[in-house]
DNA sequence: GAAGGTTTTCGACTTATAGTCGATAACTAT
DNA sequence: ATAGTTATCGACTATAAGTCGAAAACCTTC
């Protein structure tokens, strides 16, 4: 891999490892997938996914590759870097810098997974190995902030989802009840979501059939700017031009 | 899968450097402190501060460790991880992985530099070495987004300062103006900021003194949560006990 | 097909937060 | 004193968000 490299000059590296966070909301809650390790270190504890970087490969692809081997990566509708871990003991047989990744798989995909994989809700882990557990805490919270100021909700939802849907899968993955009134009249504002011609069954009980909705864009966007302090802009055609008095 | 690593196993290693973004308001404009390459690649072009990993060491802690060699360490209020950038070409030298790390330096702190070592705004760099360009966009934007969730203007700001003052350096570091007496009551009724006994002695053409402010706490809190479609908590004793109408 | 049950949707209201603007306060210099 | 300058504050407006209940649109059962 090193080219050029300075043949006196002695510089350390390190084995580095990507990690997956594969979120997905399930039943009504937030699940995270996990493989049982077979052996030691952290015999019969759960890990995340994941495997050593590869010569000449990004971190991006490694976490995709290593994932592919847990679940469909066809199923994968989000993928972006979270943080790297670099305490030099997190790994007992040896240093190895993580690199994790956040990555969410939509409601109702059902991805087949190995034997040794299985689903957890995050907020009910099995004993985890490594900052495994550490790690999942700050995907979740990652994700919650942004359901809150993105669109990020596309890569939870399946196609074509009604309110109620929607609000069920924000409440698992935010942790805390959601409004559907509410839900229904920030998304459409934001241009977030959007109404298509279609609806839904209603459920056997009957009740009044749902409209379906989807996502206006499939990929991420930041739909709620952080905006704080900055005056408005005021409407053309009005006032004098080239003011600035707020800064004067 | 692995068990206990089979000693035959030949699992590449990467060398891995950290960085640093150093910003700090000066004369109303955000700057970033970058140093002049003297040699190849690059050679002339300006480049983040940072060097290799050491064995045993932490990320955070050599991030620490090379800016000491560029900037007085006791200036830095706030260092937070930033992303860990893997192109494999990034370097033309070979591979190195980097993690970039945003550090924030108080306004009228005057750390000692060295020769080769100056202050850029951030808005008119010189030729950037590396992905550095790059890197410095996505510090700013990090900075940007933070200073209005959290209080981490309290890197920013010296110990004391007026409101004038405060908006001066938020005007700079968010690009845009920033209107006075909206920052003081936004800040203020979060609690990121309190008045101080003291006021400032007016400028030389006089005008009423300021009440000089400082920041809460100087560590990271986040003050604006997002809090998207949670239902207010009723205040307390009120209504009946045990709903949760808003998920039924 | 009328009645009653269920779920969705919508409008009207209230509250909280943020931006605007001008009046007043508190200083300096002449 | 008077004028000039800067800071502070209150009152107003605008926007976003949370609440609540009525009406819509389906189901099943009688």
């Amino acid at each position: 891999m090193a080219v050029v490299l300075p043949p006196h000059r002695h510089e350390a590296c390190y084995r580095h490892e990507a990690l997956g966070v594969v979120f997905q909301v399930r039943d009504g809650r937030l699940n995270v997938l996990l493989w049982r390790r077979a052996a030691s270190p952290f015999e019969g504890a759960w890990a995340l996914p994941g495997g050593p970087l590869g010569p000449g490969e990004r971190l991006g692809a490694s976490a995709s590759r290593h994932l592919a081997t847990k679940v469909d990566l066809k199923e994968i509708a989000h993928l972006e870097q979270l943080e790297t871990r670099s305490d030099p003991v997190r790994d007992p047989r040896g240093r190895v810098l993580a690199t994790a990744y956040l990555a969410l798989v939509t409601t109702g995909a059902r991805p087949h997974v190995p034997a040794d994989t299985a689903w957890h809700p995050v907020d009910d882990l099995p004993p985890t190995a490594f900052d495994h557990g550490s790690i999942t805490g700050s995907a979740r919270e990652r994700l919650r902030a942004k359901l809150s100021y993105t669109n990020i909700g596309f890569a939870l939802a399946p196609e074509t989802f009604t309110i109620a849907q929607l609000r069920d899968i924000y409440a698992a993955a935010l942790g805390h009840p959601v409004s559907a009134t509410n839900l229904q009249r920030i998304l459409t504002r934001r241009g977030v979501i959007e109404p298509t011609e279609e609806v839904a069954r209603p459920a056997a009980a009957g009740g009044r059939p749902a409209t379906l909705y989807r996502f206006a864009a499939r990929t991420l966007v930041v739909t709620n700017p952080f905006a704080a302090f900055r005056p408005r802009i005021p409407s053309p055609g009005t006032g004098s031009e080239g003011r600035q008095p707020l800064n004067a």
